[in-house]
DNA sequence: GCCAACGTTGGC
DNA sequence: GCCAACGTTGGC
């Protein structure tokens, strides 16, 4: 199957890109989402995705890949439907990826990002990933 | 099954 | 601090 790539949020004040690095792996908790969930279910080993900071930051900073499918989130109820993923870090992007310059990029404006603010894993095109790494290559502040 | 009220998320 | 978007809940 080809790989995916995907877009997950997290709050830095709560889980920032630099802890992940620091740990080395980490597992997506916390979604309570159901949109959110059926992207983690559909997540395969080797996807790859950006980590954003949501709130403080407004950014995607970082990639990640994905090194374990979909398991039940350990910090959800007993029997809830939450699940999560474990992610390990590929690397840190040069520039960080602004959310301002997403918008401000006809190629990037359609993103489910954009379109639906509130998720907070969503999926990312092929050619969306590939727009936004080449955009990291270079400063946009 | 509809819809108003409310809570949460996240941008500004 | 405010507001828009969206999800959930509860009355009917």
């Amino acid at each position: 199957m080809a790989k995916s790539y995907w877009l997950m949020k997290s709050e830095p004040d709560a889980y920032p890109w630099e802890q992940l690095v620091r740990e080395g792996t980490g597992i997506w908790d916390g979604v309570r989402n159901h949109t959110a969930k059926l992207n983690l279910k559909a997540m395969q080993v080797g996807d790859e995705a950006l980590f954003y900071h949501s709130n403080i930051g407004k950014e995607c900073v970082g990639i990640m890949r994905v090194t374990e499918t979909s398991f039940p989130d350990p910090t959800a109820d007993e029997g809830s439907p939450w699940v999560v993923v474990r992610v390990e870090p590929v690397r840190a992007l040069n520039h960080p990826v602004t959310l301002a310059a997403i918008k401000d990029d006809p190629k990037l404006a359609d993103m489910e990002l954009i379109r639906q603010s509130r998720l907070s894993v969503g999926r990312v095109t092929p050619e969306e990933w590939k727009h936004i790494l080449k955009k990291s290559e270079t400063a946009e502040r």
